[in-house]
This record gives structure tokens, C-alpha cells and sequence, in this order.
DNA sequence: TAGATTGTTAATCGATTAACAATC
DNA sequence: TAGATTGTTAATCGATTAACAATC
């Protein structure tokens, strides 16, 4: 569903309206199956005519819960945490950023993207007042798991994790886990799938 | 299948042998489904015992196709690129970078772990003798095609792009999506269904 | 032998697809 | 009216699960 989403923003430049076919083909999708998805929003496209692109938009956004502003903390300000801090796509998709965390007494005080950053331990009372927070854990391996747990302590509802690391947190969070390793094994078997199908189609 | 090397990788610090149930719940899979995922591979566990940790992972890199090395490249060396070019990970994974190309004359010529940065025009040349090289595109939203454009006239077999853009390339080219935007979506998504679920059950 | 755990079958469940009436 | 495209049903397909004999 966030893909659908995300190919709709892709497409936004184009006409305003779309049908299941072009959704599907932009999405890698049959065209049932987007209309089913679809339907099951209790969204309505026009018959003979197709999506409204803004429309249906807003309708996924509701969805997903993106109706309101999503508080974002990112701990970590090496390489990687300063490129998400200065990731353009936060303010389009309803996510800001409201604080960032380090532990290292060269980053802490420093600014990037214009905000100042804060020691991991000011974390706790910094988040005392907030509702719902996403944590993004961009530290070193070794660190992720106290990341992990300072953010669960300050009350974060969900976890993004760049790092390469099985994370241990209470059932009641939500984890989600980015690890370049696994993408590209994922990439690698396509690749080798396909190579050993062509192979086999000339074997024959 | 990645995520289950994924949690073998992480487990190897423990025992040598590992069940279904326990594997399962590093995966956050049922135990019947390990067991039906691995003997599809044509693995043999132990009856009684489990899975040997090293052997099954061994079974599994092969099934990926990394039982040999795979050549990577890395375009655009901002701040994702450098986090990406400093991941530890690749020396055990099977992974390893074999270029770095940026179009920013001030990046060009530097040296980013250990590796002097080239210009995006040497890149064609630079892998005309390679076999099967992965591209990873770390550039800003507006150059990510021209990169892709670049990475397929090179020869790359499949690509891994964090930038959010939809990326138009032959149908052999595989390519991998990474967006922030898109992974904090799905995060706020299972937050919010849990959340009204809860709420219903409160309700009742 | 007793306990544990796999490998696999059969049953269930859910997701995808084909197809077409509804309708803009 | 003719063409296009949705919404939805019924059929198919595949994936998950339960369960248990096999066996270490």
C-alpha cells in the first residue's frame, strides 16, 4: 500500500487521473490485483474513467495514519545519520523531525540541518510530552541495541534500524529493519535465478 | 530467505545447532514454515537435534548465489554514499566495492575508506571487463536516472537505489528500492492498526 | 527407551487472477 | 451509442498451518 503511494506521488506530474492498469504497471502489479487493494480501501474510481490522483492519494495517506504530523527522532549523527536528517522527503510525507541523538562528544552540540544535536541522555525527558514517536537507529552495530532501549524507554511507538543488528524490544514496538546486507543477497538471488533460468532455456 | 541468514548471522555467537522454533522466532515466522522454507532447499537437519548453524548458512549463501564474490559500485559518495561505502558488512557477506563514482569535482579525486572517488564518465570503461557488478545509487532524487542510465550502459546486473525516484531501466536490470519515506509509512501503518485495534478492544 | 525435532502430508486459509456486469 | 474502466464474483493458485510418522 505504501508503494501504491509512493508511485502515485511518482506520477502526480502527469494527468490527474489514473487507471489500474497504469497504477499496476508503475507498482509491478496486475491490474486485479491494484483494483482489489483498491476496492478494499472503500476508495472510489470512476468507471470508464479511472482514479482521481489526488483523491486516492489521501485516501492511502488516511490509511496509513498520515492524516496527522508523525514526530521523528534520529539517533546517530554519522554519515548516514546526517544524510536522513537532510532527507528532503520528510515534510511532503507528514513526518518531521524533532530531535537527533548522539553520544559522541565531537557530534553532540554540533548542528546538521539546522538542528542542534542532543546527548542520547536528554532523550527521555526531551520525548517526556510527546505522543507518538519513530525512533531511526543510524549508530554503529555494537550500539544499536542500547539505542534501541534508550528509545523504547522514551516512549517511542515504532523503530526504523539501519543497523545490521537483531534488535531486542517489547512486543508493544514496532520494528522495522534496513540492512544493505540482506538487500543485496535479495538482489543477488534474483539475479542468480534468472541467470540459471535464461541458462536453462538454452539448454534446451 | 536473506532474513533467515540474516538471523543465523547473528545467532552464530550462541550454540552450533539451532531448531525450527528457534529460528522461527528470530524471524518472526512458525515453525512449520522454517521447516517447510529450508527443506525446500533440500537442507537436512537433524531429527531430534536441529540444524547445524554453520552448514545451513552455508547452504543458504549458495542458494543466493554467494558462494562467489560479488563486485559492487557505489554512485554518489555524499553522506550516504560514505555511510554505505563504511559499512563493515561487506567483507563477510560476499560483497565487495570495487568503485566509487560521484560528478561533483570536489568529491572526485578524494578518498573515501581507502578508495580514490572517480568521475561518473570513467565508470563505462572502468567495468567493461567485469562479469556481474551491482550499482548502488546514493545521489540526490534529481541525477538517481542518469545514474541508473549510467549503471545499465555499464553493465551492471542489478541495482540498489536509495533515492526516491522511480527508476526506468531494461526489463534485465533488476532493481531494488530503498525510501525512507516509503519504510516510515508502513511503520506508521502497522502503529496505527494496532492502535485501533486496541482501541476495539478497549471498547468492548 | 524416552524426549526432541525434523520432513512431509493433507487441510486450511488467503491472495491472485480471470472475467464480466455495471456504469461513466 | 460506443469505448473504457471500475467493482466484484467465482475460480484458481499458492502459501501457511496442523499434525504426525520418522528418526536422531
Amino acid at each position: 500500500m505504501p508503494r501504491y503511494l509512493f508511485c502515485l506521488e511518482q506520477f502526480t506530474k502527469g494527468a490527474s487521473t489514473i487507471s489500474s492498469s497504469e497504477l499496476a504497471r508503475l507498482a509491478d502489479e496486475t491490474a486485479a490485483t491494484v483494483r482489489k487493494d483498491l476496492s478494499y480501501l472503500g476508495s472510489h474510481g470512476t468507471r470508464g474513467i479511472g482514479y482521481d490522483v489526488e483523491r486516492l492519494s489521501d485516501t492511502i495517506r488516511q490509511r496509513l495514519g498520515l492524516d496527522r504530523l508523525r514526530d521523528l527522532v534520529i539517533v546517530g549523527l554519522g554519515h548516514l545519520g546526517t544524510a536522513l536528517a537532510n532527507y528532503g522527503g520528510f515534510d511532503e510525507g507528514m513526518f518531521r523531525v524533532v530531535g537527533m541523538y548522539d553520544i559522541d562528544p565531537e557530534i553532540v552540540g554540533s548542528r546538521v540541518g539546522g538542528m542542534v544535536v542532543r546527548h542520547v541522555d536528554d532523550m527521555r525527558s526531551d520525548l517526556a510530552s510527546a505522543d507518538c514517536v519513530f525512533g531511526i537507529i543510524a549508530v554503529p552495530p555494537d550500539a544499536a541495541q542500547e539505542a534501541a532501549d534508550l528509545l523504547v524507554e522514551a516512549g517511542a511507538a515504532g523503530i526504523l534500524s539501519f543497523a545490521p543488528t537483531l534488535l531486542r524490544v517489547p512486543r508493544q514496538v514496532f520494528v522495522r529493519h534496513i540492512d544493505l546486507a540482506t538487500e543485496l543477497h535479495a538482489l543477488s538471488y534474483y539475479v542468480t535465478e534468472r541467470r540459471s533460468h535464461s541458462e536453462r532455456r538454452a539448454a534446451r
